[in-house]
RNA sequence: GGCGGGGUCGCCCAGUGGUAAGGCACGGCUCUGCAAAAGCUGCAUCGUCGGUUCGAUUCCGACCCUCGCCUCCA
């Protein structure tokens, strides 16, 4: 069997394989974040999917050429650079950091290429001006170039690939009201932005005037700049398929630079929303959590980590603390496994050469069921429970447990949970160990509770065990 | 209004035309001085109503509820 996807283009689950099986990597795009505030995890679920995805395909052998790109110039970021001052550069540098050390907090592998918009301007001109030359784009009074959707389909080329639209069917909405378009047709959508009063010191020089690049055109020439005309993979968050990726496929593949009838994107993969109390997680409605708000009431990266890749990545789930806690709980007794298994394996080494076990190929065949996550996880905690009895019983051989233990560390490669780190107890506590040692040995058991209890103040626990007793944190 | 998703155990979430996987929580038992951890074990008939079928949670139809996109958005 071979890794499904489910294909937005094709809106059903097909074989992934390479666009180009000579060439040494896939090409792989993620639309990343707009840099004027923290992300939310809601934002997250989508980069740690792709991370996971990424993850998968190496796993299953492919080479992946991972981009990621940072949207640095945008309304809200003028507005906000304006408000405070601050150079574009060093307003978005502060967040694309944060974005970054978050990512990393969530045991992201870091994308091979983080492309800032802002460093693409003479590639976003050129596209523009190819779109230009074919009649495909035009200048409005302002000075703004607007991509034209009549002239695109004159072009034989279809817009509307990634959704059905029915244009005569649209909800006639207020949205232009605020704004003065000129543009010939109410669908079409800006690729190079007239410089205004508002703008402030945020511009570029352009064969248009001053001006900035409209937020679509920016992907479709970090992307093709970094990974060709075509390319196999780009994903997103579901609310990004109309318009912005509809949109760059129509610019990118306007540009009529792909080859031998390749689309710009062979295969597009979409995320879906993380809910609160049934309801998007957004900025906007303010029902949102951010990766620090949750390292402040004491979660671990690893553990929003486990929350997020627990669901299937084309259903939306509802996030909720309580949630939260449930994965803190899950991923504990996966620890506890882990550390006995490493504890028994000793210096046991395993023979690498061994054919994958029984385990891993469930996995491989839960994930490449279009990244069935929850089988993943359903064989992953049959292996727990089975790895478990077997330790229990005292049956497992160093041997055996140092193969359970490689078995788990490919698996982890793609699940990127990582070990738990490693807490030293503290002095206070190693003495309050012994003391209880001492009285469990005098049976003085009200001694000893007492003392377990003293503890608890430090956040630690004893467990006892036939080889003794450890201590454990809280 | 158009288009696209959902409604499965207390909660989260898989899945299949032949009476439902996993996680969390909960109950019982074993182990333990007591616990904890772990093991064993118990715990759902799949939104409603019709239809097709020997048989449907799984297919078809209607209906109810709900979410998303159509405007910046992961």
């Amino acid at each position: 069997m071979a890794l499904c996807l489910f294909n937005s283009l094709q809106r059903r689950v097909e074989a992934f394989t390479p666009l180009f099986p000579e060439a040494d990597a896939i090409g792989f795009y993620c639309c990343g974040p707009t840099v004027y505030d923290f992300g939310h995890i809601g934002n997250f679920r989508t980069f740690v999917f792709a991370d996971l995805l990424r993850r998968y395909l190496e796993f299953r052998g492919h080479r992946v050429n991972h981009v990621m790109n940072i949207t640095d110039v945008e309304d809200k970021i003028i507005r906000q650079v304006a408000a405070t001052g601050l150079s574009l550069a060093e307003f978005t540098g502060k967040y694309t950091d944060a974005f970054l050390a978050d990512l990393a907090t969530l045991s992201c592998l870091k994308p091979h290429h983080l492309p800032k918009a802002t460093d693409y301007i003479p590639q976003i001109i050129d596209l523009i001006e190819r779109l230009e030359k074919r009649g495909i784009a035009y200048r409005a009074g302002d000075g703004s170039v607007y991509f034209s959707i009549n002239k695109y389909r004159g072009c034989g080329c279809r817009y509307g690939q990634l959704v059905t639209l029915d244009p005569e069917a649209q909800r006639q909405t207020e949205r232009v009201s605020g704004d003065s378009y000129d543009k010939d047709n109410l669908a079409d959508f800006a690729l190079w932005k007239a410089r205004v009063p508002g703008d402030g010191v945020v511009f570029w020089e352009s064969p248009w005037g001053e001006g900035r690049p409209g937020w679509h055109i920016e992907c479709s020439a970090m992307s093709m700049a970094l990974l060709g005309p075509s390319f196999d993979l780009h994903l997103g968050g579901e609310d990004l398929a109309f318009p912005h990726h509809e949109d760059e496929i129509a610019q990118s593949e306007g540009t009529g630079l792909q080859q031998g009838g390749r689309p710009f994107v062979k295969h597009w993969v979409h995320a879906a929303h993380l809910l609160v109390d049934g309801k998007k997680m957004s900025k906007s409605l303010g029902n949102f959590f951010t990766v620090r708000d949750l390292l402040n009431k004491g979660f671990q990266g690893r553990e929003i980590r486990f929350l997020l890749i627990s669901a299937h990545y084309r259903e939306t789930f509802n996030f909720t603390l309580e949630g939260l806690e449930a994965s803190r709980s899950a991923l504990a007794r996966l620890d506890s496994t882990v550390a006995q298994l490493t504890e028994r394996a000793g210096a046991a080494n395993p023979d690498n050469t061994l054919a994958p076990s029984p385990f891993e190929i469930a996995f491989t065949e839960a994930l490449d069921d279009d990244l069935n996550v929850s089988k993943a996880w359903a064989v992953i905690f049959d292996w727990v429970r089975e790895t478990n009895a077997a330790l229990a019983t005292g049956s497992l051989s160093p041997i055996a447990a140092a193969e359970r233990l490689h078995a788990w560390r490919r698996v982890d490669g793609v699940m990127g949970l990582g070990a738990r780190p490693q807490e030293e107890a503290p002095a206070e506590a190693l003495a309050l160990l012994e003391k209880r040692n001492a009285a469990k040995a005098a049976r003085d058991f009200a001694q000893a509770d007492a003392v377990r209890n003293e503890l608890k103040a430090f956040g630690w626990t004893v467990e006892d065990s036939k080889s003794g007793s450890k201590l454990k944190r809280l």
